[in-house]
DNA sequence: GACAAACCCTACCGGATTAATGGAGATTTA
DNA sequence: TAAATCTCCATTAATCCGGTAGGGTTTGTC
């Protein structure tokens, strides 16, 4: 499951990307997006340490997308706020760590098949810009099927 | 990531697959794949409470598989011990739960997007068998260059 | 029938993480 | 100067994770 936090960002960034150059005050993406005000102040923050979006102060102030939300993934923003996608430490990309009781990483069963699903994990998340979501479903959906029921 | 015990939980059943008839006992598991012994009796447990292994108690008593080890997939051992593989609620075959906050499900975009990625985790996980995981790695391995490397 | 080896069950616990909340401060424009 | 806005830092309540602890029950052997 992606954190709460990671939902709140993507949908404020999604938020951001429609409103274009007009950009938005937090309160409005609060409000809209149905995200507590103060922590949707904090997730800005994040996006804004990292360069996906910038800020102006002040009376008129607001958020804006510095990137072009053709060119922000899914997967970015989800290891900013949720840290490794991969299922398993010793497949992370950004944060490897070795499994401190494997013995050999060459031969790990579990490794071996988790590490399928990362890399479909990736397939997808890395590919997907916030503007390829905003796009009718129809657009750049092979698997619609997939998309409309809880399968 | 999968947790600690969904790890400990694979492990133990790949060591009771080699096993076979034989079986294991507790102590022996927890030695050889570096588990603590209290730890793994609960998970064992619950492997048992879904008829997954079963056990026999007693003076030369132990462990065994009971579902055949091809019968036994990732997703479900996964979910049993890690609850849901979707990465939303909303998307969630065992456990489906509304988004509280989410306007319209038919045209959430994060929605559509996770979408794909928890079907691609399912396409490996509930085709992988633990019988699968054992076979040498060439054979079942169409994506071998994934597996090997830290990617 | 005592003993030992094994599984079975329930409770607890410390640390980390999650999802916020609160308040004071800095900046910009009118 | 006032108002609106972003910025920064501290705190918190609840939950989860990864165990630990301590028995209790069953089975086989001598």
């Amino acid at each position: 499951m992606i954190s709460q936090k990671a939902k709140y960002a993507l949908r404020a960034l999604l938020a951001l990307a429609r409103a274009g150059d007009r950009g938005l005050v937090t309160a409005e993406i609060a409000e809209t997006q149905t995200i507590p005000r103060k922590f949707l102040e904090q997730i800005l923050l994040d996006l804004k340490r990292v360069g996906i979006v910038h800020s102006r102060r002040g009376k008129f102030g607001g958020y804006y997308l510095l990137k072009p939300a053709d060119n922000i993934t899914f997967g970015e923003v989800l290891r900013l706020i949720d840290g490794p996608i991969a299922p398993l430490p010793c497949l992370s990309r950004i944060a490897y760590r070795r499994c401190d009781d494997c013995r050999s990483e060459q031969n790990c069963e579990i490794r071996r098949v988790f590490a399928h699903v990362a890399q479909s994990a990736r397939d997808v998340l890395d590919r997907t810009t916030i503007a390829d979501a905003l796009t009718s479903p129809g657009k750049a959906e092979a698997l619609a099927d997939y998309s409309t029921q809880p399968a």
